[in-house]
DNA sequence: CGTGCCGTATCGCTGTACGATACAATCGTA
DNA sequence: TACGATTGTATCGTACAGCGATACGGCACG
């Protein structure tokens, strides 16, 4: 059996336990622990492993996982080789999906963009450092794991996250530039801090932001921002496409206004 | 704002708290009990509600949702009216998508299904009663709402469960069909035990199973059960297509080589 | 056939989480 | 603009839930 192990680039935040919070119940803090012990995991654990990484000992990894077993959160694996999550967390995704009023506003908008654009279309929400896809709709070409929801990626070094960059202030741009973990995830990734300011720049001027091949080799994608009433950005639409199929130019030309279009129609309600 | 509010037909296991089991965190169960209340709700819920519907007082409801707060599982509205789940939700969730070895199988296969079948492709994963979609990949007809990952339909009434049950035993059928709240969810659900378990055989027989508007009106669907190493049914791979453009027979006679294709690949690795 | 490491079970002590209650801020109605 | 209902927030002493060290049996490996 095969499991995926494509990394996450480290961009996820480490849930820092809070000192001394008389209103927080750190049982559950640990919970919670345990269960994102599998974000950086690529295949079944077993409790040793669990209580290791998640910094617990083997006997509150023992509790945990029993109680998150008879919950549904964590199963055994097929094989009897370990623990994965249970498929229970799917349900309260539903729940999260359904009751954003973002993705609810998008997601009209975002099946009519695919029609036109017959190309891969993602809807991304921010959380602090980077985007994470809430809604995708693929292209023929695509595997599907290659476009699970709830994948992220860094705001630093993506046309969404620049999209949304380019409609914060200089100092909170600098902010994220300043904490963002900028590594070069493919060879084109763009880490200088005056080069990513220089595309947020490019960004604010013509209203949509560009990505070549800074995530995926051969990909190029095209993002314009979704913004709260106040103007505060909250995520991004993304078309993304093939360089074997369009060359830079093209690709900008033919979807700049589409994206630009999308974004517009769900911002203005 | 609008907030999705469809029915999940009452299906959702009621996570019945477990007695005196010593390894029983009843800390953590309350916290996903606390996020479960989402499940029953269309909108955002406040305190009070949250903790009248998780059945804890209103400090307990305060504390844990402080709590999932801190750690992102659990949001303000945009608008400050109420909380909604967080977003780290999703990160679990791609967890679960990403280490099932059942979807990591299953989906190239149903990439090429869905380029074939030009209809809507999706892989349900069984819990208990019911079948929990995990990987959905639309047609241009829907929105996407109605493809949730996560959503979940019961067992009894549905082309995949039918085809689940068609590889079990008739002891276990009716036990599922007795424990099942069988309602009509359209005027055309089959709820009868007998016509049910007449169906059940139909689908033994054929190597597939059928189900017309007994969920959504005007939709049809066609299913094929996905098994373990020993022939336990897992889950199922159905196409679905609207009765505007498909009369039944035409429907399966085109669709149910190529869903029986689909999961036979599956099943032989 | 032994030797790891797996998951499971046990058991007193301590400190965590409990829940009643009181407070503050906000909304919406008149 | 003032009111009353409902929201989220803060406090505090006590009981018991959860802590973690440790010990057990079993399965899979060499």
């Amino acid at each position: 059996m095969r499991y995926i192990q494509r990394a996450e680039y480290g961009v996820r935040p480490t849930t820092h336990i809070d000192e001394d919070d008389p209103l927080f119940v750190q049982a559950i803090a640990r919970a919670l622990q345990v269960l994102s012990v599998f974000h950086e995991s690529g295949k079944p654990l077993t409790l040793n492993e669990i209580g290791a990484a998640a910094g617990v000992g083997k006997s509150a990894a023992q509790r945990v996982v029993h109680t998150l077993r008879q919950l549904g959160y964590i199963e055994r694996d097929a094989n009897d080789r370990g623990y994965v999550p249970g498929i229970r967390i799917l349900d309260h995704a539903r729940d999260y999906l359904r009751l954003n009023p973002l993705v609810a506003r998008a997601s009209p908008v975002l099946m009519e963009l695919r029609r036109n654009a017959r190309e891969r279309v993602d809807l991304s929400l921010r959380d602090d450092l980077r985007l994470i896809y809430a809604a995708r709709l693929q292209s023929k070409r695509e595997t599907f794991f290659a476009t699970l929801i709830g994948q992220s990626v860094p705001i630093y070094c993506t046309s969404g996250g620049r999209a949304i960059m380019a409609h914060m202030g200089d100092a909170e741009v600098d902010d994220i530039i300043a904490r963002s973990d900028r590594r070069e995830i493919t060879p084109k990734t763009i880490t200088d801090p005056d080069q990513i300011r220089a595309k947020v720049r490019e960004a604010r001027e013509h209203g949509y932001a560009l990505a070549l091949e800074e995530i995926l080799q051969g990909e190029i994608a095209i993002a314009a921002a979704i913004l709260a009433a106040d103007g505060t950005p909250l995520g991004a639409i993304h078309i993304a496409g093939s360089l074997s199929e369009w060359d830079a130019d093209t690709f900008c030309r033919r979807f700049a206004p589409l994206v630009g279009e999308a974004a517009g129609a769900i911002n203005r309600f």
